[in-house]
DNA sequence: AACAACTCCAACCGCTATTCG
DNA sequence: CCGAATAGCGGTTGGAGTTGT
């Protein structure tokens, strides 16, 4: 890419472009002991050469738990039109009806799946990646179970929106296994790499291939999944080293997290 | 196989809003 | 109240990957 490094001579170049594994680590290690916020700050204390926007933006829709990644699914795609309609470009107020979804990856699917094209009718819609096709209809019994939000045990309206954000809450629901590679990566962080090195998954992550079949049998392209899958990998590879205790540090560093998102 | 066109999306930019001293 | 710093939002860019010829 052609936005790697940046500064005037006489300072020191601020990175920019993609993050890199060992960047991640950095960011997910530094927050989870010292907490988000003061971004320049952070930044430059967690030694990282990036400015605080970047961090900012990296831990917000990348490296935060509870962040999702894969396709939109049917559901998901209602409800981002259903609010689009009455919200218009407001990103940051539709993500907040989708649980894990971030107001860039909503801003972006609207401009290249949505806007470009007219709705297709629902019946020849992709089927869903992970959510179940029936989302609405199990978000009765969603919101009955639910009990981590006060929210989500409220009795849920009609609206795809409203349906769709208690499937979401429903607890143990498997839609959140998403977020396995990422509490991988963090709870690599929080025991300090257990036995395995950042430059080793680098490594890996440059060999694997760039579409992957995710368990479910849902194909997922480009750069996301594959770079998380082998994160996911070497923290395997930790379960190996460190397995007596890595995931009650996965579960107890989660727990630590001021997210909301975390309850999922 | 090679190339072009297209698609997707991570990341950047600029602006506004909010917070704080 | 004011100005600086910080946070947040929406628009845009550009490179990687995919698909078509």
């Amino acid at each position: 890419m052609g936005r790697t490094m940046c500064g005037r001579a006489g300072e020191p170049a601020v990175r920019k472009g993609p993050w890199t594994l060992e960047e991640d680590l950095v960011l997910v290690g530094y927050i989870s002991q010292h907490g988000e916020g003061s971004w320049d700050n952070l930044a430059r204390a967690a030694g990282l050469n990036r400015n605080g926007k970047s961090c900012r933006l990296r831990w917000l829709n990348y490296l935060r738990p509870g962040v999702r990644r894969g396709s939109i699914t049917p559901a998901e795609d209602a409800v981002i039109r259903e609010l689009h309609a009455t919200l218009g470009n407001k990103w940051s107020k539709i993500a907040a009806h989708l649980p894990g979804r971030t107001d860039n990856e909503i801003k972006n699917y609207w401009r290249t799946r949505i806007q470009k094209r007219p709705a297709a009718p629902a019946n020849t819609q992709q089927q869903p990646c992970r959510a179940p096709a029936a989302a609405p209809t199990t978000a009765t019994a969603a919101s009955e179970g639910a009990s981590s939000s006060s929210s989500a045990s409220a009795s849920h309206g009609s609206s795809a929106a409203e349906d769709y954000y208690y499937w979401c809450m429903k607890p143990n629901n498997p839609d959140q296994q998403a977020c396995y590679s990422h509490k991988t990566v963090a709870a690599a962080a929080a025991v300090g790499l257990g036995g395995w090195s950042a430059s080793a998954a680098l490594t890996r992550q440059d060999s694997s291939s760039t579409s992957t079949t995710a368990g479910d049998g849902c194909k997922l392209t480009g750069y996301s999944y594959p770079y998380y899958f082998e994160l996911g990998s070497v923290a395997d590879g930790v379960m190996m080293v460190d397995a007596d205790n890595f995931w009650n540090v996965v579960d107890n560093f989660w727990g630590t997290l001021p997210f909301p998102d975390a309850t999922f």
